[in-house]
Order: C-alpha cells, then structure tokens, then sequence
DNA sequence: TTCGCCGATTCCAACGTTGTAGCGAGGTTC
DNA sequence: GAACCTCGCTACAACGTTGGAATCGGCGAA
C-alpha cells in the first residue's frame, strides 16, 4: 500500500500537518524538522494523493480538451498545442474526443467526470453555444470556434470571413475566375461552415466574379474521402472550373488526389487552396497552398483565458480573442516555382 | 454553489446515505422515497462529485494514455482508438505527450496526478521497461512496444521482424534488389528501430539479397522531414536504389516527396514501404504501400488487459500480446494498377 | 519571578462520498 | 405474546489532505 502522511508523520515523529506543511514548503518549520519530515517522504517514498488534495482545495489542476477527434491532422495538432500551453501552467489535460456528437458533447460541456476537472476547453461541432449548460453549473469554459449565442463564456475564434477572403484574393491574384467553394454544410449547427461560405461569397463579389450557384459544394464532414468525393462532382458539374478553395486542408488533400486520378494537372487546370496548414500539406504533391491558423496562438490564447478566469473573477465579462492567419503559398497555386518542403 | 448529497437529502427529508443509496441504485429503498429523493437530485441539478467518490472508493475512472506525441499521425489514430476503446469500459482518458523526453516518461510512468489515474497505457521512446517504478509504486500499466528487461507489466507488441520482413518480400517478389531500410537509429533506446532493421536484413539474407551498409540509412526522429532528408542521402549514396523500405509511414511520406522533387519515379524507378497505415498514405501521390498494424487491435488489448489487471487479481503474471499486422499494396510498389483510394 | 510574545507545532474540522453497523416498525412464526 | 426476521432507513466513521484555531515552549522585558 502506498504511504500517507500519517505514515510519513509516524514515521518523522511529528504530526499530519506538520509533514503538510513540509510537502507545501510552509514557511513555519524549523530546519532539522524539515530535514526528519524530508527524510522519512524519501524513505516511504511518499507522493502527496491528488485526489484528496483535490477534494480538499477544490482544485485538481487538470484541464478537459474536447475536440470532434483526434486523429484528424487539425485537431492533433490542436491538442499537442494545448497540451504543451497547459504544462506551463502546471495543467494535466485530460482529452475528451466527442466524435463530434452532440450527446457526447453535452456530456463534455456539462463537465466529464464532474469536479474533476478545474476548467475545460471546448471545440464543438454538434454543438451550439446556446446549448451549454446556463454558467455556473458546468465548469468554467473557453469555447474554440464561434460564438453562436450570446452565452456568457470565454471565446478564441479566427476571422472566417477574412481567411477564406484571403484564399480566394489569392486566386483571384492569379488570374482565376471560375472559382469554386468546397466545404458548404446545410445542417444548421455548422457555423464555421457557414461562415466560410459567406466569406467565398463576398471575396467573389468584391473580385467581380460570377458566383455560379454550381460552384459551391457540400460536404458533410471535412475529411480527405468527401474532399474527393466532393472533387469528381465539382469536376462533373462545372468542367471548366479553374480553382477550388477548401474549407479545411484535409478536404483539400482529397481534392489534389481526386484530381491528380482525373487527370487534372494542379495548378494547371486547376488551382487549389485550403485552410489551416496541416503538416501533410507541405509535403503532398503539389504541396498545398493554405490559409495558416495560428494553432499555437489559439491554444496558447484558450489556456490563458482559462488561467485568468480560474484565478481571477469568476465571472468577469466573457472575452473574444481573434485569432491570426496568413496565407502560406506553395506548388497547388503557384506550381514548381514555390519554394518546395517550405515554410 | 454546487449541490451536494447534504442538499438534496435536507431537500427530501431523507439522510445522507439514502440519497447515495438511490444514486447508487441500491435495492434498499422504497419507490416513495426513490421518487422523493430523485425530484430532489432533479430540481436541484445534483451530480455527484466525483472526486471525493473516488477518494472514498479509490476509483477514478480515468486512465492515462501517455505517448510520444500527438501530432503524429499514428499516435493520433491510436489515441482516438484507445478513447473509444476505453469509454466501452466507462473510462475516461487522460492523455499525456511526453514529448518523447525521458523526463517527462518517467513522471508519466510514476503516475500523472498520483492516484487520479487508475491504470496507465505507455508507449515509451526514451525509457526502457527497466526504467518503469518498480511494480506496487507506479499505477497499473500496460505497455505499448517492446518488453526491454523482464519488467512485469502487461505488453502489446507486434512482430517487428516480420512487419519488416514482409516488406520486403513483397519488394524483392516484384523484382527489386537494391532494398534500402530507411530509420535506422543509433541511440540505445531506439528498440523498435533496432528491431525493425533486424528484421530487415534476416529478410534481405532470406531472400539471397545483398546487404551494402549504405542502404542502411538512419533517422534520428521518425518524422517528414527525417524521411526527405534521408531519401536525399539515400539517393547520393546508392544512385542504383530500387527499393526503400521504411520504418513508418511518416518517413516514407517524406520519401515519396523527396524522390518527386529528385525527379525520380515512385514506383517505377524506386518502390518504397511504409510501416503503420496512416490515413494520409491513402491519399498521397503515389498512394503509400505500407504494413498495416492493427491499431484497433492494439487499442482494444490495450484497454482489456488493464480492465483485467484491475479487475482481476492485481499480482497476477503478466501477458503480452501480439497484435497483428497485414501488407496493403498501393501504388508506391504497384503503380496505377493498384486500386486507387483503397482500401 | 511573572508576563507577554513569538515562532513552531499540534488539534480539530472539513471537503463529499460510501461501507458498516445498527435501530425501530411491522410482519411472521410457534 | 414473546422471539425472531426483514425492510427501510439513519448514524458514524473513514478515505487523505489542508485551513484555521489552539497550544506549547522558550526567551526577553518588566
């Protein structure tokens, strides 16, 4: 049986507190003792228990994660992000992936093992602010998305709008005119999707380009399998488009695949552009040109955010960060001349 | 504030232990007083906390899963496997990314949050088994990889010299003999690595082929950028190369690359291997021939074999489990005849 | 010599839950 | 009608820790 700190005062000849007190470095012990108490925890090999700790302050400085999955390139990436931001708090996190359902998102937001975790940080995807729990009954959150409510929690967004509008300036640049948008979700909980679609819509506008309704693709989630799929019917519908922006890099990586077994040269035929800067990207052939989030900064963001409310008022106002993108080109747009493997 | 037992019982008119009774669906107590007390637990939205639960019974219901890393593919797939895997058994997962540093293993390895975590499912890079607490201080654990000493813990493993060995047999059955091995490492701790070229040359010595040290070629970390850096030496070093056979499917993904930016043809001038059956070599270009591992299989052993440590007698010899693996040909080493996005 | 003070240590209670023992009311058995 | 049982519930202690109050011993000041 591990040692407690009964065990370890019996040990030292002093009190249960006493050894507390050592273990938390109080001011209020004399040398030697410290030095008996410090000795016999080398001895027994005593580690303080979280759990009653935990129970005792209330805090257990672990930190939930919940995120749609894990094994997609974003949300890793995401994750180790935030797992390495959380270790400079002295956080644990605990990592939750929902699948993106909204019952296991629920489950997530209401508090997964509750009280066990001091704060939780929130990717939803089924999920709309409006269906967190009313504060004060889950555990203090950040949401990573949208605000889709006016729910009073802490959010770390990107400017969907300004990122897509930045793909398609992009193309634009170059000389492209039949421009399609691959991503467009009809289920009404996709904002991101939405939003994304409006940034297409209004970059066309302001480029002077005609926004063919056929030009706009769906894909029920953004994976490299819909990416394709969703390739051969742009490709069916519209034979004369010449670039295809993607809401996300993995949507994009099926579409360069879709087009390379259609034949399609890229970026010849076809230009192709997606969204957040996976590391597959840099190394696809063509390597993909995107529009880079900042996931170090949004994780960084997410777990200061947290750090304030936890230490700070409880319920101080909710804040928005915004975060940042900027446009990575590579072969997809501008061919062999982009630097390769780069940045 | 949030209610506890003590509220929902004065709520009632019940005592303590009734309201955990009915919690607890215990057969004790009478359906007047069940419904009492659950319009009670209702109105005031009482969950039960559950870390001063697990201080009392001395079950979190939370399991470690600590890894090198989850940016990478593999690591990723697996950890999303595990979560589910382990939520079959009503357990959360704490995920731990140790960076691979020895440091952060061994802190892993003692136990994330003493006594939080109920078992713990370890892949180490850096530590060796010998290096794990001895058994009784750390928790429960299961270890992914290799058994380096005699250390009792539960293992899955796979056959690294077959993994290998069936690489490259399916490269010298279609004709190659200049068979490179590409992740070679020379840190002590590199065991699967070590493993993986032993299987490489009892394979190249199985098959009558010659083994040139050149085409051994080392790769301190198994990642992109390794793999591309190593193709290149590769190429300076044996110009008449036919075939490489890599560790992971992340090197070969570098590889693959690499070889397109050298102007050399994927599989016609050289076939290359991978090693694991990440989703992105099912969508690069050449899609990627690799050895599959099971990672369901990996995962779901994984979770059982703590389930019956824990369950089970908790000194009982330990297991070690093979999981399997299976050659998926695409066309890095058949070219387009393979099955395009399959399987 | 006594008092007060201060630093070092101990004692007690509490965090929220559950296991064990026990208790009263009502029913059954002879 | 006493002995016994079962049922439904309550009381108490315990899990391992920490905050706060209480206590103790030694020392300087009066």
């Amino acid at each position: 049986m591990r040692a407690t700190m009964k065990h370890v005062a019996a040990r030292a000849g002093v009190s249960i507190k006493t050894v507390s007190n050592v273990v938390n470095g109080s001011e209020r012990v004399a040398p030697e003792t410290r030095r008996r108490v410090q000795a016999a925890i080398d001895e027994l090999g005593f580690v303080p228990n979280a759990t009653a700790r935990s129970l005792r302050s209330g805090r257990s400085g672990v930190v939930a994660l919940a995120l749609p999955e894990l094994d997609a390139p974003y949300f890793a990436e995401l994750a180790q992000n935030v797992v390495e931001a959380a270790r400079e708090h002295g956080w644990t996190v605990l990592v939750d992936a929902t699948g993106g359902h909204a019952e296991q998102e629920r489950l997530a937001a209401s508090g997964i093992r509750p009280q066990f975790i001091d704060g939780l940080i929130f990717s939803p995807l089924a999920l709309r602010a409006g269906d967190l729990p009313e504060s004060g009954t889950g555990p203090p959150t950040v949401l990573l998305g949208e605000r889709v409510t006016d729910a009073a929690v802490d959010l770390v967004t990107v400017d969907n709008h300004a990122v897509v509008a930045t793909a398609v300036e992009h193309l634009a640049g170059l000389g492209r005119r039949r421009i399609a948008a691959l991503g467009a979700q009809t289920t009404e909980t996709g904002v991101t999707a939405r939003l994304r679609l409006e940034g297409y819509h209004l970059a066309m506008a302001r480029a002077g380009l005609p926004c063919d309704p056929g030009l706009v693709v769906a894909a029920a989630s953004w994976h490299r399998t819909e990416g394709a799929a969703a390739a051969r019917v742009l490709l069916d519908r519209v034979p004369d488009v010449d670039a295809v922006v993607c809401f996300n890099d993995l949507l994009a990586l099926g579409v360069l695949r879709a087009l390379a077994d259609a034949g399609v040269r890229v970026p010849d035929d076809v230009a192709v552009v997606g969204v957040d800067d996976v590391e597959d990207g840099r190394f696809s052939r063509p390597s993909l040109t995107t529009v880079a989030l900042d996931k170090a900064e949004i994780a960084r963001t997410a777990v200061e955010l947290l750090a304030a409310r936890l230490e700070g008022a409880r319920d101080a106002p909710p804040r928005a960060v915004v975060a940042g993108h900027r446009l990575v080109v590579r072969e997809s747009t501008a061919g062999r001349g982009a630097a390769t493997l780069s940045p």
